[in-house]
DNA sequence: ATATAATCCAAGTAATTACTCGGAAAACTC
DNA sequence: GAGTTTTCCGAGTAATTACTTGGATTATAT
């Protein structure tokens, strides 16, 4: 539908100096407001530049909140490619699914506040492309994991299955990144994710 | 935080009319346009009402969406419950689940385009009351599921898990209810839900 | 050094919006 | 039917907000 497109990329050091500090604006500010009260006025001055600065690089606010959920969420699928590679290579399946798992959560932490408000308050982010390209991969990888762990417990609907099992993955990786609490219960609550997760796609449970 | 009481609950018919004429059209404009662009003008005007009357019976406009919410939601809460009630009376575990996950959709069908607004768009909906509680109310159903079905294939973490559990069957539901499918095919992944929340809670697959 | 392009900026604008106010009409009470 | 309460209403208000504009400043190219 809309185009989110930059209107202008930054060609200088300076104006990307300027153009990071928008975005970087923009996380604080729904990190700590949430989506309902962010105004591009006030994301100028968290940045510190004019409010025609941002409207030199954006064509509306709609077109930043996109452009930052894209470089996060970017960041988030380069580390679950590059698990997914890894897990690849694990041989044994349960391994893999940890890893994943594990992974993914990580990621999500670490910008957990901004995640929050993205992905559960914004109208249009479910919606962008790098959301539905996200989520079409993980439905992907949730069928190679069950065909990896050996096919004997087989589902009726493999794609079906591998859809809802991939879209409550997806929601429970960000329920766990969402909580506030310390590193060991959510590494348990990972853990016990994966098991979960586990028992789904193969129907029992791993093997110790 | 914010009370979102109404300020005077309507005594006589014709004011009860007002307010069910401004809930529904609150509904109908949640559901056409979202949340983004409800205001209370545009209620009223849908409504039928003065936008006076709408300020008669609540305090400002999160008070609307608070008071639509519980008054679906009630709907959803009660059929839920009777059909807890029916599952306990199954004997076969993997019926009840069966029961209950479409007894859910179901529910959330009939209105998914204003549930799909206030569950995933509102920021304020889920930490409303009933919202809180009925997700509790959820995850004290996973455990009784688990334990109805047999510990031999026991999770190590109990509570956590019935948490988990119910985080991702939540989610799922209404991911299921949210999509704009034909009946066949919402019956199905409905189906392979309750058993993918089998798998889950149990360990296996039902008994044929 | 000059021309051209990139960047910066903030006062201003037009539109929108949640909510108030004060009084009129209708319903209920006795 | 007088008095009281409930209900209805919509013009008006104060605040907010996304975005424009046009000119000043700085960097780059030649």
């Amino acid at each position: 539908m809309t185009e989110y497109k930059a209107k202008k990329r930054p060609k200088q050091a300076r104006s990307r100096a300027s153009f990071d500090a928008i975005l970087d604006a923009t996380a604080r500010l729904l990190a700590r407001r949430g989506y309902e009260d962010l105004t591009t006025n006030r994301i100028a001055e968290q940045a510190g530049v004019g409010i025609g600065t941002l409207y030199d690089f954006f064509p509306n606010k709609e077109a930043v909140v996109a452009e930052l959920t894209g470089r996060l969420m970017a960041g988030v699928v380069e580390n679950m490619e590059q698990a997914f590679a890894e897990a690849s290579r694990m041989e044994d399946p349960w391994a893999g699914v940890r890893h994943m798992v594990t992974v993914a959560v990580g990621s999500l932490v670490e910008e957990r506040a901004v995640f929050r408000v993205l992905l559960r308050q914004v109208p249009f982010v479910p919606q962008l492309p790098v959301m539905v390209s996200s989520r079409e991969a993980m439905a992907a990888l949730s069928q190679r994991v069950r065909i990896a762990a050996g096919g004997a417990l087989d589902l009726p609907m493999p794609e079906e299955d591998a859809w809802l099992i991939s879209e409550m993955l997806y929601n429970a990786l960000l329920e766990i990144a969402f909580l506030d609490i310390g590193p060991e219960r959510r590494q348990m609550l990972t853990r016990e994710l994966a098991r979960l997760t586990y028992r789904m796609a193969v129907g029992r449970d791993p093997e110790a």
